[in-house]
DNA sequence: TGATGTGAATTTTTTCACAGCA
DNA sequence: TGCTGTGAAAAAATTCACATCA
């Protein structure tokens, strides 16, 4: 059993999501096989269990898989059943954005702070979250137990904030800013570009007209 | 010169994106070469040349780049030299905050129609964009010359909201509902998970605390 | 029998090493 | 000399094939 690659980490985040339907339609002693998975999210069942393996051992042959059980295993491996603490740098369109999107509370993923540089933003509250000065923000992120940060930040205010948070002993960040950001050993970060994932489909188009 | 790896296309806007920035600073005359570029991006000069080649040759040996033929060129081959016409399916949270992200129409991508089933949006006006019924998707896609869509839906209308488009003639789609979709072939899509993002990263906090 | 879990084979992607050109 | 472009090597990911177990 080797280390998972991080892509086969995303796949079983997918899983699980589909797991969640599925016991709600299904019921909570409803099981499920590679095959029956691997139709519903239109990859392939090799794939499934391969992705599965690097994890431990889930299902029984010529059964497959208790839905309820293999979701909350793999909840579990993925450190979803504790609470985890967010901070949201930049309150800009796509940060205020994010901040509305409700599919982060579902996964116990919370944001407990917001940084933005803007004094007319500064020392608002929304939603009960208050937005701080990037200048306190080690205290503040000790205070509140942040653990991970969403960067939403301008572009060339982007390198700046990952060194703030690191300082801050942040240790996992995802990236909205489209620009590779340079860290230190043993913090994790992971990049959305959302232009680019554009130009991918601009591309297809172009090259195939 | 063999077909571009989908992940090479990716990185080749990521060296587009980066040569803007570096152009604005540099001048219009200005060189770059691999290993510069890499060092600003983070990542290795074998991989820049390596992407570059799939799509012809850029360089000049001993001396490295000309940014702007450079910038010009992966441009045009990414397809963004001409105009794109993009519809955003859903006006929640998120496809609000597509809305608003600036970050498109500085690539050329334009959305000039939203669709969203909710009665009181449709007819809605927001900078210029009409908020339209879903099921008239055919007759508005066709109108406003459509050819790429967002879908930023609730995940149980995903699938239904890729059929409409799909009937409709659209065959390049950004999808941010949780969920893999079926397409027939010749149809792009591409999925971004925000939450999935993060699971990646609360995995490596609890597997390395 | 029917499905899992996993080494092995295959394919893809990344990295390397160097020929060739300015 | 210095850097590009690319075939080859290495590494990684995907797919396959099958032993194994209920």
């Amino acid at each position: 059993m080797k280390q998972p690659p991080e892509i086969s980490i995303s796949r079983v985040a997918v899983y699980l999501r589909f797991l969640e339907d599925y016991l709600k339609e299904n019921g909570p002693q409803s099981t499920i096989n590679s095959s029956q998975l691997a139709k519903f999210l239109n990859i392939n069942h090799h794939q499934i269990r391969k992705d599965l393996s690097y994890f431990g051992k889930f299902g029984e042959p010529g059964v497959g898989y208790r839905a309820d059980e293999l979701k909350e295993r793999i909840s579990k491996i993925l450190g979803l059943r504790k609470k985890w603490n967010l901070c949201l740098c930049g309150l800009g369109n796509l940060g205020s954005a994010l901040f509305a999107y409700k599919g982060f509370k579902v996964m116990n993923l919370n944001i407990v702070a917001i940084f933005d540089s803007n004094p007319r933003k500064i020392g608002r509250t929304i939603n009960q979250v208050k937005v701080y000065d990037p200048a306190n923000m080690q205290g503040v992120i000790d205070k509140m137990g942040v653990n991970m940060a969403i960067i939403a930040v301008p572009t060339e205010a982007a390198q700046d904030t990952v060194d703030k948070l690191v300082r801050s002993d942040v240790r996992a960040i995802l990236n909205f800013a489209p620009i590779k950001l340079s860290i230190p050993a043993g913090v994790k970060l992971r990049n959305v570009d959302l232009a680019t994932e554009l130009i991918n489909l601009t591309y297809f188009l172009s090259s195939s007209a």
